[in-house]
DNA sequence: ACCTGAACACCGTTCAAGT
DNA sequence: ACCTGAACACCGTTCAAGT
C-alpha cells in the first residue's frame, strides 16, 4: 500500500492514467473500472477520485492519450509535407492516411473504441485541452489535402472535416460489423471509393495546377 | 408484484424493450440496468434473465425497436420511389435523407446513440435477424440512389455503404461534439458537400440521361 | 412451470477517521 | 496533508427455494 508523498499528485495521474489505458487494451472500455485502476497502480479508488474529478474525468485524460498515440502513428508514416505533384499522387497519400487510421483502429480496437463509446452528456462540451488533441489531427489532414484543393483556409477546414468523419464513419461501423459488407468490399475499398470520388468532385471545375 | 402466467414470455419480453427504450430515452444508455427495467415491469431481475440471455441480448432487441423507429421515421418523409429526373433533384433527395437522419438522431439523441455506445465483443457478428434490420435502412438508400448512378447491384451496395457510413460519421462527430465546427458549418452543410462532390465524381464520365 | 429473493462479486462516489 | 477504509446506493448474473 503506497503511503504520501510516495508518490505526487501528477505522478499518480500518470500512473492511473498508463495502468487504465492497459486496462482497457486488455479488456475493453466495458470492462473498465476505477476501482481496478486503483489497485493497479497500489492505491485505493478514494485517491482516485482525490485526484481525478470523476469517472468522466479519469476515461477523457485515458482518451487523450490515445489520441496523442494514434497522431504520433499517423506522423511516423506521414512526417514531411508529401511531394505533391499531381492529382493522382495526392489521391494515393490521401487513401494511404485513411488506411493508417483503419490499421490503427484495427490493431489498437479496444483503446479506439473507447474514444467513442465514451460519450460526455450532450450539452457538456469537451474540454478545450481534448478538443486541441483533435485539432492537431486535422491539422495533419489540411495539409495533406492543401495540394489538392488550394490554400483557402475555411475551405481546407470544412473539407478536411468531411473527409476526416466520412473515413471514421466507414471504420467504425465496419470494425464493429454495422456495415454487413460482401465479397471484395473492405473498409479500405470503401475509403478509396469516398476519396477517389469526392475529391473528384471537389477539383472538378479547378484547374489542375 | 406480477404472478406467473399473468403474463406470457413474449409478452414479457415487449413490456421489457418498450421499458428498457422509454428509460434509455429518459437516462441515456450509460444509466440504463437491467434491474430498472425489471422493477418498471413489475417483475424481478432474474425473470428478465430467464427471457433474455444477457445484457447484450437486452439491449439489442432495444436497438432494434430504434432500428425500426428510424427506418419508419425516413419512409414517413420518403415513401415512394421519388421523381428522379435531373441530377439536381437527385441531389437534393439524397440531401434530405441525410438531413432526415440528422433529425432523427438529434430529436431522439439517447436512442440513437445507445445504437453506438453498446458494441459487442469484436468476434462476435451481430445476429442475423439484427443484421436485417440495417439492412432495410439500405434497401431505402439504394433505392433513392438508383436514379443517380444506375441500376447495377454492386455498384449500388458498395456505394449506398460508403455513402451512409460518411453520413453517419458526420453525424456521430457532430453530435458529440468531436469536429469543433466553427462559423457556418453545421452537420447539414457537411453532408451537403459530401453528398454533392462524392456524387459528382461518381457521375462524372457517366452519360446524363 | 414460473417467479422470487437472496447471494455473489462487483460498480461510482463520498467522507470521517487515521497517520 | 494525504490516504485509507468503510459506507451508501447501486450493478450483472445465478440459482435454490417457494407457489
Amino acid at each position: 500500500m503506497a503511503r504520501r508523498s510516495d508518490h505526487t499528485r501528477v505522478e499518480i495521474k500518470a500512473m492511473a492514467v498508463a495502468a487504465g489505458r492497459d486496462l482497457i487494451r486488455d479488456v475493453g472500455y466495458s470492462g473498465f473500472s476505477a476501482r481496478k485502476v486503483a489497485t493497479a497502480i497500489g492505491y485505493t479508488v478514494g485517491t482516485l477520485y482525490n485526484v481525478f474529478e470523476n469517472h468522466d474525468d479519469i476515461v477523457l485524460h485515458i482518451n487523450a492519450v490515445t489520441l496523442d498515440d494514434l497522431l504520433s502513428f499517423m506522423e511516423k508514416r506521414f512526417g514531411g509535407s508529401g511531394g505533391a505533384d499531381v492529382t493522382q499522387n495526392d489521391h494515393q497519400a490521401l487513401k494511404a492516411l485513411a488506411a493508417c487510421y483503419i490499421d490503427y483502429a484495427r490493431e489498437n480496437y479496444n483503446c479506439w473504441s473507447a474514444l467513442f463509446e465514451h460519450n460526455l452528456a450532450p450539452d457538456m462540451p469537451l474540454p478545450d485541452w481534448y478538443g486541441e488533441k483533435i485539432g492537431a489531427l486535422f491539422t495533419l489532414i489540411e495539409a495533406r489535402l492543401k495540394p489538392v484543393i488550394g490554400p483557402d483556409e475555411a475551405e481546407l477546414r470544412q473539407t478536411a472535416r468531411v473527409l476526416w468523419a466520412s473515413i471514421h464513419g466507414i471504420c467504425a461501423l465496419t470494425l464493429t460489423n454495422k456495415l454487413t459488407l460482401v465479397g471484395v468490399e473492405t473498409p479500405e475499398s470503401l475509403t478509396s471509393s469516398l476519396i477517389e470520388n469526392y475529391i473528384a468532385g471537389l477539383t472538378r471545375r479547378l484547374p489542375d495546377t
